[in-house]
DNA sequence: CTGTATCCCGCGAGATACTG
DNA sequence: CAGTATCTCGCGGGATACAG
């Protein structure tokens, strides 16, 4: 993640600030649950509920606290609408919109190596067994 | 995440196997120290000790865990050097080097939209500081 | 140097209950 | 429906010690 060397001169102070954010960056996004809420939200606009239910597995609490933070972040809109019961949608804004993009291209790559892993884990895994006495009967 | 409707005909007990193996690689690979260690690689084949080095704030614990999730995975093959001290190098493998492309695009996506999302940060924690009552004096 | 095994604490995260 | 607030528990993950 472009790793540079500080010298300790005056104008590495904002690099290095900025380096420091790039990570709190990567480290907030990096995580399954952001990363599925944007890719959800790829498709089209959707309400909380709609989101708890597209994004499968997810706690109310993981979701909410997710969604705030991908607010705070500026990735997505809140909308809400003064109407009862009450109705909340939430958008991708640009920049969300871009990060969009790059979970594609990870889901892509998931699926296209799905046969390659998939065979990988039974060789490592056949050959652990292989090691531990045999439990078998 | 590419969703499907299940209908319950037979060949959909192959896509369901599927599916539920691409979220499972998903949440393998989606985490932040799976990605940093990736990125890492990218750059050149390194020794344990370097991956420790080059992965900032990784534990010791973390980087074993993760390094044979990826190896068990196929993602990166690990070779030892029958020597004294040991010597153990970790390289990534064809998929791991795809992978590192999006991870790479995901980086900088981060460095292109920082200036975007500290912006949006500023906004709303100065938002929610204007809510709270005044704590200053 | 690389790696496994313990111990143990703190926090992540689910469940539940309650407001608007 | 959307959201916040508690409580609680399990386990993630750091620190440490030890082995090859």
């Amino acid at each position: 993640m472009v790793t540079k060397q500080f010298t300790g001169s005056p104008e590495d102070a904002d690099l290095r600030r900025a380096d420091s954010l790039a990570r709190e960056i990567f480290s907030d996004v990096a995580n399954k649950w952001a990363l599925l809420i944007i890719e959800a939200l790829g498709e089209r606009v959707l309400r909380f509920s709609e989101l708890r239910d597209e994004v499968e597995g997810i706690s109310h609490k993981m979701l909410t606290q997710n969604l705030r933070m991908l607010e705070r972040n500026g990735l997505i809109e809140r909308t809400v609408y003064p109407v009862v019961p009450p109705r909340v949608e939430y958008a991708l804004t640009g920049p969300g919109q871009a990060l969009r993009v790059t979970i594609d291209s990870l889901c892509d790559w998931t699926h296209r190596h799905l046969g390659h892993i998939e065979a990988a884990r039974r060789r490592t895994d056949t050959a652990a067994a292989a090691d531990s006495p045999d439990t078998g009967r």
